[in-house]
Order: C-alpha cells, then structure tokens, then sequence
DNA sequence: CCAAAAGTGTTTCACGTACACCCATGC
DNA sequence: GCATGGGTGTACGTGAAACACTTTTGG
C-alpha cells in the first residue's frame, strides 16, 4: 500500500537527546542497525505517524527504542536542512528529555537495538547531523537551568544539596560556592527538608531535601521568579 | 502528477508571526481566500519545498504574501496537533520575525491578498491554531528581549533612547524609570551617540542614536551579557 | 510664555560574592 | 585518630531602584 499526494512532501520524524545525570551528564544513544549510517551511534528517534502528536512520537519512539518511559520531555528545535539524511529530504523534530538515571540504570541494553550511556564530554561521531541536534541541545540545557527549576529532573526524588549542588556545578561548568548555593536555593523556600538523612557513606551522612513541585507552582504564581 | 511514499505523511507548512511596532506592538496578517476559515484573518504562511530549508521556506512565504523582505527570523516552535488543519494532518514549523515598520508601512496590501497590521491588544479571531500560535511567539518576545539585543530589530537605525525605552515598556508591559534606563543602556557600551538630534517635533529635539552591532559582538565576546 | 518632551545625579537598600573553620561518621 | 565530606556566618562592594527639577524647542 502507498500513499499519494498532489506535491512532494518531506518524511517527518522525532529525535530525542536524553539526558541523565552521573558523575558527570550522560545521553542517551542508540546503534544504527540499518544504513545509512549502519554502526554509528545515533539519536533515538522515528518516523511520525499521523495518528499521534509530535509529542506523542518523541514518547513512543523513546519507549520502543531505549524502554525509557517516564520522564520530562520539552521540544527543542526542527532541524530542516536539505541534505542532513542522504536517503531523501527528512525534517525532524528534536527534542530534549532529562531522566533520573537511579530509574533508568539497567533498562538501557533492552530491546533489540543497543543502546548505551555516553558522557557529553566523551562522544562518538554520531549519525546524520545528531552532533549538531546534541549541541543545540546541550546549549538549551546549559540556558534553560538557570531559570527553571528543571535539574530536578535529573536527581532522584530524595537528594543532597551536594548533589544538587554538583549537578549545578557540571551543567553550568564552573565551581559555585557551597555557603552562597545553600543559601540561595533553601531561601527560595520550595525545597522541603525530610528530616532524614542518606545511608551507607564512609562520612557525615547529608540531610535528604525534595523538590515540592506544588510549592514551587505557588510561588511563581505569586511573582515569585527561578534564578540561580 | 502526484508522489507516492510506503507511509503516510503530514503535510509539512511554516506560518510566520511578524511583530512591528508603531504606538504600539503590531502583527501582521492576511485575509484566507480561500475554505478552509475562508475570509478570516491568519498568519502568512505555506507550504515547504523540497528544496527549501524551514527559514527558506519562512522567508519565501513572507516575501510572496506581503512583500516584506529584510527581517529578523528566528524559528519558534513547532506545532503539530492532530486536528488542528481540518482537511488533513499538517505540522507547522512557526518563526517569528521583528520588522522596522517604518520600512514596511506601506506594501501592506500590495499582494493578490489582502494584507493589514494588527495591534496585539485588538486582535480578530484568527483562522486554525494560529491564535495560540500567535500567543507562543508574544511569550518569546517578552521574554527573549530582556536578555538578547532583539529589541533593535524593530525600531528604524536611527532612534531616540525616548523610542527604545517605550519599546521596552510596550513589550514588557510595565513602565520603566527614565534616568535609570538611560544610564543602564548607555552603561552598556553599544549604542553610538550620532551627534544628530531628531526633526520636526514640536518640542526639544532628542539625539539620535544607533545600535552598534560589532561593537556588541565584541562585547559579547570578552564575555558581555546583556540584560534589560 | 506655554506646552511638551529631553536630559541629568544622588541616596538607599538588597543581593551577590568572597572567604575558613568545626562537625559528624565510618573505617 | 584520621580521612572525608557536611554544615555554618559575616563583611564588602556592586548594582538596582526610587526620586524631581531644569533645559530646550516650537507654536
């Protein structure tokens, strides 16, 4: 069965850059088990169907192809360049996604295709113009932490203010001030202090500290505004 | 002639948001002559070639629908809902773009269809999603002119600092101090002082100025952030 | 001379930044 | 007891915000 239109049309698809956060920020990259490209480590991604939203496609193709399901999810870019899949014209619609990787450790090597953690700071030469998609991305997260409360997204939902002050640290690139970050995110007043603190550290164990989403939302309803 | 592909594809189209400002912020608009939303107004916009990347797509359809030509274009989002094209399945990579107005005041209405300025404030129902595609771009404006030099990109190259500071108050919707704002802009570095004052006004006449993009550009470079 | 907008400095306060030591825990 | 990271307060300087009057020009 084909299909047929009046005028040529490009192939539309998604690709995801997935993020997750280690010792340093990781992505998430699947082996080509086709050509072109056949080997090379690529962007998951696929073809839009017309029943599902952009949105949609970016979430299936990610379930199919690396088994990761919930997570934050933002467009990011489309990508059009006439020669950027030597097969026929393809635009894609990439976005950006941010996993806590304490979910997602073993699910990586799943189904059929392989797929694998990568360090931003120790890439391969990727497929099509993923290398270009992966820095549009990386620049988007590099900005966009700054003013949204989205490195959350990449802790699991109980962490230390070291960690997330590493976190911070890594993605920004530069050494923040312990006293001066402390300071800073517990006056915002949206972090909530469980009273616990973690287990099984060769030192003084830190206190645990959630992200309250909802308080959060209050508070930038109030005019309250994310800097850090 | 038709083309024929093994799996069904959306139609592929860019639509334009293009601002100006007068008294105040201005889009631009034509009238559909055409079912669907026949007769109602919409953002230019149109299909994309295969041999055209999205921006020249963007800057095709602007040029063909409403003649206007030099601009600043930036892509802003793309949207795909399912419904949102009632004949069929349609993606719309969607630009903004900032215009001098006093360079396109007049070619308005120049094409077949009928084209005219709109203020933000007093809009008509516009056909398809474009309403909320409209309110998406409004989002980026504000938010993007506080902290990149794009503000410049809508008043004519000689301007009074009376001019850019109203600008400022019309997109950020607040009103701003007179003394601070000009020791701020000044402070910055890249306006040049043009030693010419403005004409035929009815009272003091203010010195012109323009905004020095290489100067900025190296400013930028030593490691200059602007913020406003 | 009146109307209309241009142009100009100082004070105050909040916040960012720099900085060093003691504490708790596991081994 | 020692190594490792956890946790805490103050002083200083910069920059944002508030604020009112004089100047210039055309009509």
């Amino acid at each position: 069965m084909t299909f047929s239109y009046e005028y040529a049309r490009p192939a539309l698809a998604v690709d995801c850059v997935v993020f997750g956060m280690d010792e340093d920020l990781q992505v998430l990259l699947i082996r080509r088990d086709i050509e072109p490209f056949q080997g090379r480590w690529a962007l998951p991604g696929g073809f839009v169907r017309l029943d599902e939203t952009l949105d949609e496609a970016a979430r299936r193709e990610l379930e199919e192809e690396t088994g990761v399901s919930r997570l934050y999810l933002e467009q990011l870019y489309t990508f059009g360049d006439i020669g950027r899949d030597p097969r026929e014209r393809v635009v894609s619609v990439a976005y950006y996604a941010l996993v806590k990787l304490s979910d997602h450790r073993v699910k990586a090597a799943t189904d059929a295709r392989e797929a694998a953690w990568f360090s931003v700071d120790d890439l391969p030469k990727l497929a099509f113009d993923h290398d270009k998609i992966l820095q549009v991305a990386l620049a988007r997260l590099k900005g966009k932490v700054r003013y949204q409360p989205i490195g959350f997204e990449l802790l699991p939902p109980k962490f230390t203010l070291s960690a997330l002050q590493k976190l911070y640290e890594i993605v920004l690139e530069r050494p923040l001030d312990k006293r001066n970050f402390r300071k800073k995110v517990l006056s915002m007043g949206f972090l909530e202090d469980l009273d616990e603190v973690e287990q099984d550290v060769a030192h003084r164990a830190a206190r645990l500290y959630r992200f309250d989403k909802k308080r959060y939302q209050e508070l930038t309803k109030e005019g309250f505004h994310f800097e850090l």
